[in-house]
DNA sequence: CGTCATTGTGCAACTTGTTGCACAATGACG
DNA sequence: CGTCATTGTGCAACAAGTTGCACAATGACG
């Protein structure tokens, strides 16, 4: 249910086409709300079936052709509503704790290696984070859409550095003992 | 394709019916890895039918009927092979902070309450977690598996920390000029 | 001019997860 | 005995997300 509103946000921030979406997907708006192009042009599709954006008069409607998009006031008002709608934080539901899991279960004995590969990887997320903060966030500029947004970024960085705490200790807590398989 | 990686790997721990794995699911696995009874039910079946779990033989074949099932051999190498796999974190997915980013755009009057109702929730969490702690977790037991579990969960309470945190500092970021449309 | 890589748009099939409901057994209560 | 709540199993339809590929325009290069 969220994606027409990522691409309604996002519109709002600057027309596009959809290959220009696609691409402010693979970085900003992306870092919380991932997509593949494919979905994006479906739902440009659809929303603009709905009547909440439309395709600016100068672009063809030819196939292979570039169509920039820019939102309409019902799209708008659509947005507007949901914002304001409230909605429970979903259930965590992540690969890696639930391979842990079964990995008490079955033993895995490279588990270690993958934790490692998962840490700098985060490493590397928090580290691009921390860059565009540094960017486009200085401490001078202080509208409340930066102070939102940066407010965003920010859920970004700790959350990196949520799994980064976690993975340390978790290789500390394994290697303790080696992860050799406990049965079977 | 994880659930039913999630399923062997309750189904190990203790071999149960689709009732009683739907329950654990409420609880500890559910706690990294939700579903629903029906995707369980589903998901059963396909692993009956492709031969790592079977019912076990007291169990009535009727609708209505309890059965129980258990991991095979052929379940239990799945599992294992799966666990050795590697698997990049996915991006975030996460609604509240595409809402805050469409704040910016649209505006957003009742965020704060929004916002205040996730840091409940995320507190009520953090204390069950905390409860399944101190209740499972002593510090005398000590073995393999239980530490790797043990990790899993302190995944779980860290998160709910990182959420708590963030959550206060948006609020004490939002609350310093209130939160009205910027603009339309 | 041909053809080739690049940019941009898009369909179709599939997988996974959700919602809504139906059906079966069981035991409690009148 | 009837019927009613509870426990337990399950189908069907739908929604959302992913994968794989096809097609169109454009400009570079020979």
């Amino acid at each position: 249910m969220s994606l027409p509103h990522a691409i309604l946000t996002a519109l709002l921030e600057k027309p596009s086409s959809g290959l220009e979406l696609t691409r402010r997907f693979d970085r900003s708006i992306g870092y919380f709300w991932s997509s593949t192009h494919q979905q994006i042009y479906r739902e440009l599709g659809k929303l603009e079936q709905a009547g909440q954006i439309r395709a600016l008069p100068s672009a063809q409607p030819a196939r292979g052709q570039k169509k920039e998009y820019e939102v309409l006031p019902a799209g708008r008002a659509a947005l507007s509503a949901w914002v304001a709608l409230r909605e429970d934080p979903k259930q965590i539901r992540d690969p890696l704790l639930l391979r842990m899991r079964a990995a008490a279960v079955v033993g895995a004995p490279g588990l270690d290696v993958e934790l490692r590969r998962h840490l700098e990887l985060h490493r590397q997320q928090l580290a691009e984070y921390l860059e565009i903060e540094e960017r486009d966030f200085p401490p001078e500029r202080n509208s409340e859409e930066d102070r939102l947004r940066h407010l965003v970024l920010r859920g970004g960085i700790d959350l990196e550095n949520f799994w980064i705490g976690w993975l340390t200790r978790a290789l500390d807590g394994i290697l303790d003992t080696g992860s050799s398989p406990p049965r079977g």
